[in-house]
DNA sequence: ACAAAGGTGAACAAATCTGTTCACCACTAT
DNA sequence: ATAGTGGTGAACAGATTTGTTCACCTTTGT
């Protein structure tokens, strides 16, 4: 990767996020970053292409850190119950939510923007969360084929997507804790 | 409020939410209503505030439509359980995704395109999801002041956020009977 | 020394967007 | 009849959008 070519993806991802996608121009891209026009439209044949890069790198960031933290967790030996060790979602999510960068999830918010099913954009933000859910349900039972176990996941993915949207629109940061608790309870009923 | 006032307001409303904000241009509107743009401007004096009026409009729809769903179904004598009778917005919920003029919620779609928490859309936006949660607390108990109340009515709020989202982004539209369950799994615990 | 590759800057095209203006039309109440 | 109200249509302005093109610059590998 040509590193004029990632810088884009990175800044575009985080002016994306902050201000929206059609918000977001070409020209506020290319002054924030530094590039040429020239050189944009040389890496990417439009600015779709461009948002459909930055989600692939916010796709890649999440997973990353999701796993990460689950292996971390479990370093410790003490930690064998698999629900708790879904539940460090919950505080992943908290720090995510009272970090300086947090402006909701871009998956959900250019799943508002490019509302069409059709539409590659809206497309990949679907898989995204549906990558996300597996995640959660291989975290639960090591094979993650049993239809409990998705429904788990499911349940527990619900509560993610509620606790960024409360966070987002309401700015209630602790949206994370009340869903933490929530998931507890549910998964130990 | 004069027949094409409203008609402005009632095609502006269907269109953002199908197509998005930015997405969906005056002219658009203009043609989908039969409106002309001279009038449109007699009555708003921007876009912004044709979409404050939409979003006005979709607020008392909401209400309005929860309220009576409560009402309706406290007039069955049986029901006198106030968990249950907080659960049939979850029914609605689901009506609501399996309609056809589901194309996720005005106020996440919204906040997400105009994020700046400064921005009066934005605050719109937060506001309805307060009221929302207001009127779930009422429900669960008489007088809403307390503590206890006001946490369970944003627990269920973030359920009904999860709900949407999943259903908006994943086509997930039985997410609102999942939400429903874990509502009763929580209030009851 | 020189060619190739990657990048720049600026001008340009073409579409699209919001918003303004104004002469004109239809209806209704007096 | 006539004045007032609300609406139309069309042209127009001005800004902004995405995307193209091209002459030129800089660095790097041979």
């Amino acid at each position: 990767m040509q590193p004029r070519k990632q810088h884009l993806i990175d800044t575009a991802l985080i002016l994306f996020n902050k201000f929206g996608y059609h918000a977001t121009g070409i020209d506020l891209i290319l002054a924030e970053s530094g590039v040429s026009k020239a050189t944009l439209y040389k890496h990417f044949r439009s600015k779709e292409e461009l948002i459909l890069a930055a989600l692939q790198l916010r796709h890649e960031q999440v997973v990353s850190k999701l796993k990460n933290r689950i292996e971390d967790n479990k370093k410790n030996p003490a930690n064998t119950d698999p629900v708790e060790n879904v539940l460090v979602i919950f505080d992943n999510l908290s720090e995510w939510f009272n970090s300086e960068t947090f402006f909701g999830c871009n998956f959900i918010n250019v799943s508002a923007e490019y509302a069409d099913p059709n539409n590659s954009i809206n497309i990949f933000a679907a898989k995204h969360k549906q990558v996300i859910v597996d995640i959660i349900a291989t975290q639960l039972t090591p094979q993650a084929d049993s239809k409990i176990t998705q429904q788990k996941a499911d349940q527990i993915g619900l509560l993610v997507e509620g606790a960024i949207v409360m966070a987002h629109t309401r700015g209630m940061k602790q949206s994370a804790l009340i869903a933490k608790e929530m998931a507890r309870t549910i998964l130990k009923a």
